[in-house]
DNA sequence: GCGTTTCCATACGCTTAGGTATGGAGTATG
DNA sequence: CATACTCCATACCTAAGCGTATGGAAACGC
């Protein structure tokens, strides 16, 4: 019989708290794991995200890895409700909007998720959707996020004096777009990348 | 020492032509191969085609397998090729339009791009676009579609009178919303998507 | 007819990976 | 100091999957 930690109890370092931090032991909580396991998703997928592989990336044997999950499916849930998580607290703040800076909040969230910047984010982004097309927990979770977006880019649109029903295409338009443009192989296609994109979102958010 | 089929030469059915179609055998054909594993990678991904699943799937063993194809590799290199020039021959034949109808070309080609009903051929290019995000060849093919795919829009735009940057920027929106509304689960968020898709189409194209 | 070619089956070795069992070193607690 | 608990290593089993070697049956060429 063996224990792991269930998704409710979070990690509490117990150690490391009256001596000086000398780490003869890796320590690893379910966090670092998550965090681990979303960086390869990143990389590689879902679909080649490995105990094992992860196991060895944080310098530990899945030994470890089975005293804090259950198996793998308790590490993809995780995985998943952590990015639900940040991504439902992130568009909530990135929406907020001073009475009158809708259209710039609009713009700004075009900005922020069409961005090359945000590499990171859009490779995890992509992962978790095509992850969605096999798995019904990942699509429950992209429904909620969706869901979330769409509602508030639609408050950012109604607040603007768009009514109802365009002001829902266009956060449909905006958010395909977005997640359109981060698949596409443009490159090559012209030299003003940047100004069509711009172009674009004037467009769509005005 | 084995051969297996270059693929220059492609399939040329030699036997079956003076006798009945008893067909004991199961003469696949490199074509064969390559169609089958075009539907695994539209249910379930690049990385979940497997030679011996795929064996399986068409009543063989892989032995076979490995008498029309040097490796997996040369598999995925031809489902590549094969894709590429489909998608090329059918962008072109779409965007043909009479002098006048390159409206109507264009908001036809959004409805066939965007549409519910394509959902083979939406699947095959999600799961491409994926696999594009890990694999050289796979971002040079959907470089060389995406390229076209580009031209043949912002030909139909400039056919309407707009001129080149803008036609540019709308046929990049055009791809990226299409594609990106491929991977939103939009589900309950409202309840006439249709009517918001065609607003956004409308609005894309004129 | 008979050897050759074509296409496939079978068997094998190798690697990766999930999951379990068990032990063991380090830490807290009495 | 003895015990229990925490976290991880090691060893093991099983299955999937790639690639190869080899044989065999059917069709072809002559």
């Amino acid at each position: 019989m063996r224990y792991y930690r269930s998704p409710n109890q979070n990690s509490i370092p117990y150690r490391m708290e009256t001596k000086t931090a000398k780490t003869p032991r890796a320590m690893l909580d379910r966090d670092a794991w998550i965090k681990g396991a979303i960086a390869i998703l990143a990389e590689h997928g879902a679909e080649r995200l490995r105990v094992e592989v992860l196991a060895k990336r944080l310098g530990v044997t899945k030994g470890s890895f089975y005293w804090h999950f259950k198996d793998r499916r308790d590490l993809l849930d995780a995985v998943l409700n952590l990015w639900k998580e940040g991504r439902i607290r992130d568009i909530r703040k990135q929406t907020q909007a001073q009475p009158g800076g809708e259209a710039a909040a609009l713009l700004h969230t075009i900005e922020v998720y069409a961005s090359a910047r945000n590499r990171k984010g859009i490779a995890i982004e992509a992962a978790v959707r095509d992850w969605a097309r096999r798995d019904p927990q990942a699509v429950a979770v992209v429904e909620e996020v969706d869901a979330e977006r769409l509602a508030c880019a639609c408050r950012l649109f109604l607040a603007c004096g768009i009514k109802e029903e365009e002001a829902q295409a266009r956060s449909l338009m905006l958010y395909a777009y977005v997640f359109g443009v981060s698949l596409m192989r443009c490159g090559g296609f012209t030299s003003n990348i940047e100004a069509l994109k711009a172009w674009i979102a004037e467009r769509i958010a005005r």
